[in-house]
DNA sequence: ATACAGATGGTCAGTAAAGGTCAAACAGAA
DNA sequence: TTCTGTTTGACCTTTACTGACCATCTGTAT
């Protein structure tokens, strides 16, 4: 993973190894709590839920407020093998943003369908062959790239 | 080309004598650090990634603004494996003919660079993605996928 | 019930901290 | 000269982080 991090990141790492330590499916976590853990304001975690731990990527954010307030993150299971080529067909469908894209590939990396290199050249890949395109044009090379550059992985192994 | 190597060459041989150093097969950089080191602009250290890194050479460069940012550089191949991807960058180019298409599968076979299934896969999104299109469409629309899997499939584990 | 107080979390705009882009100037070789 | 590759700097975009202010929940006293 990166070398160089930001706070961000380390706070990501923390949720995440927090995740797979319990292996439970979700996990509760007081703002304050973790923002003093790490020693900043509590809107940071704000921003590192809304950045890292998106609907896109797959978890879902609950939140109290008041007097025993809490925050739960919950990661979605992850699709069954079977399931997974209807599922990128149905996500990527005729056009797709960069930002969309990122998240399915967060996904399928966090549920270990992907290793990290074949991210990095896919997501290189789809940079290269959609910049300098009109928008539009780009989300639907982005997509016919993706859904390609994943079935194929995915049918190989 | 001057004689005396140009500051240019002394960053890419900086970095690339880093990549062998670490026996890593990335490295990360902040931007600012190396143009202070080599005492020039932080553009100039785009350029040599831009001309020196690039994915032809078999390289991948990614990179995060803002703070915290940072520049990752990723070796992916050896020297020989990075040949075949420079030539598959030559054969395909921005545009093919279905049939040029096969011929460059059916070397890669032939060398064993490809599995039998993983061609399979190839052919039959190929057709699928294309179809349809009108010709000069589709060859342009064969090039960038053809190109974009097949180094995915080289380049990965 | 009502009202108020304390305890949480949420939002948003502003600032700072990176890296990216592009075109013009420049330098060497043919 | 002319062509190509190098170097620079002005200006732009993205990401991270903070803090002031807002909304919501619980509990308690009236």
């Amino acid at each position: 993973m990166t070398l160089i991090s930001s706070l961000a990141d380390h706070i990501e790492r923390y949720i995440k190894a927090l995740l797979d330590q319990t292996e439970q499916r979700s996990l509760e976590i007081r703002r304050v709590e973790l923002a003093e853990l790490f020693e900043c304001v509590p809107s940071q975690i704000n921003y590192v839920l809304k950045t890292r731990f998106s609907n896109e990527r797959g978890y879902i954010v609950e939140s109290r407020r008041g007097g025993g307030g809490y925050i739960r993150i919950i990661r979605l299971e992850p699709r069954h093998r079977r399931d997974i080529c209807t599922w990128i067909y149905e996500t990527v469908g005729d056009s797709i943003e960069a930002e969309e894209a990122e998240g399915l590939l967060a996904q399928l990396l966090d549920h270990d369908h992907l290793s990290r290199k074949d991210a990095v050249v896919i997501r290189s890949l789809l940079t290269q062959e959609t910049q300098g395109l009109e928008k539009t044009l780009a989300n639907r090379a982005r997509a016919v790239l993706l859904r390609s550059m994943l079935l194929l992985l995915l049918h190989g192994s």
